[in-house]
DNA sequence: GCGATTTTAGATCGATCGATATAAAACTTA
DNA sequence: TAAGTTTTATATCGATCGATCTAAAATCGC
């Protein structure tokens, strides 16, 4: 009941995402998010709160859309060692592509200083993608020379690292070879976590 | 001849970057500048510009006092490992004692974006933190059982994404734990880089 | 068609933004 | 002391900020 809406709200928290993605929280400003979102400052404050609550919708949104989804294509990997290939693989392309970074990572450092709240979702998805590169070379068969590997969480946390890494670079204008070198590097750790 | 002036320069330029390096560029007004530096509006575009002039000068403040003095300190360890490890057993304690990362890398991700300048500033800087990793990795003694060695200048960029990743996490809240466990691994890869 | 309900559009709120105009204050040189 | 120069303090500029108000428009159940 009632008039009906005159916006898709997928497509306009899209709209609003991209925005946040490429300005960061504070540089976008409420008409800014309006002209992206084809509505009136009225209708998106009726539709999603205020500000920060169409932030935290944006946010939930890449998660499931970029980060999750990555990270269910690892578990999905037949060979974890492949996964952990394409992942890196994907996320330098991406960078190359789209010279906006990762949403999350550019929350963790813009947003989580000043609002415990973000702070602790961003924690806990940074924490999310090391699980998932944890089931990853946990899954890395054992070879025949193995001897003293290096610690499995250790070795996920640098791979975490790496991926952040990426992620600043691609905003601040790293070059393929920078990138490319460091994924690289990434992949050859993993690679030789286990078997050695 | 005319009026002195009644503030100490560096003691305000200082001041300026503790504001910046806390709360990012753009959240940074020039009201918040004039408080922390103890001057007025009028003085502080007198004898710096604009904001983003004495940016610049805060920025290469920091470059100076911080980032080129890590490596700096790096360059005359008489032990090249000892170095590394001190480097980063530094950046550790500084990242978890000052919760606002640091100022390189908050503007790589901040200000690279839209500004072509800061950027190149930026790059360059990143470039002189990899350089002296590289540096410090060619000093380091080639072992008895040498062999295959991981390419140095790979090892240099992946020291230098562990110390981003660092310092993403010290603003985004990581704990003691990931990061001592992100910087052992870290040092570790140095040590196994020439010495197999 | 009619009230009830919801969303729309447009105007505008007080607060704050970066930046500046004005003129008094504090020095140097002559 | 007088003229010249620079910095100071104060007030304020137009623009924009996030947020809200009012009222017209568009749907529902009845």
């Amino acid at each position: 009941m009632g008039r009906p809406r005159a916006f898709d709200q997928p497509t306009a928290v899209a709209a609003a995402m991209n925005q946040f993605w490429r300005h960061g929280y504070q540089a976008t400003s409420v008409r800014d998010l309006t002209s992206a979102m084809s509505m009136t400052g009225a209708s998106l404050y009726n539709a999603f709160g205020d500000k920060r609550s169409l932030f935290r919708h944006c946010l939930d949104t890449y998660l499931d859309t970029y980060a999750r989804r990555r990270i269910a294509e690892l578990d999905a990997s037949e060979d974890p060692l492949d996964g952990i290939r394409s992942f890196f693989d994907g996320l330098v392309a991406a960078s190359l592509n789209d010279r906006r970074g990762c949403l999350l990572v550019n929350s963790a450092m813009e947003i989580a200083p000043w609002d415990l709240e973000f702070a602790e979702l961003i924690e806990a998805s940074l924490r999310e993608i090391e699980d998932g590169f944890y089931r990853a070379l946990e899954r890395i068969p054992t070879g025949p020379h193995h001897q003293c590997s290096r610690d499995t969480r250790a070795t996920a946390r640098l791979l975490l690292s790496a991926v952040i890494t990426l992620r600043v670079l691609a905003r601040a204008g790293g070059n393929r070879d920078r990138l490319g070198s460091i994924a690289r590097s990434a992949v050859a750790l993993a690679e030789d976590s286990q078997v050695l």
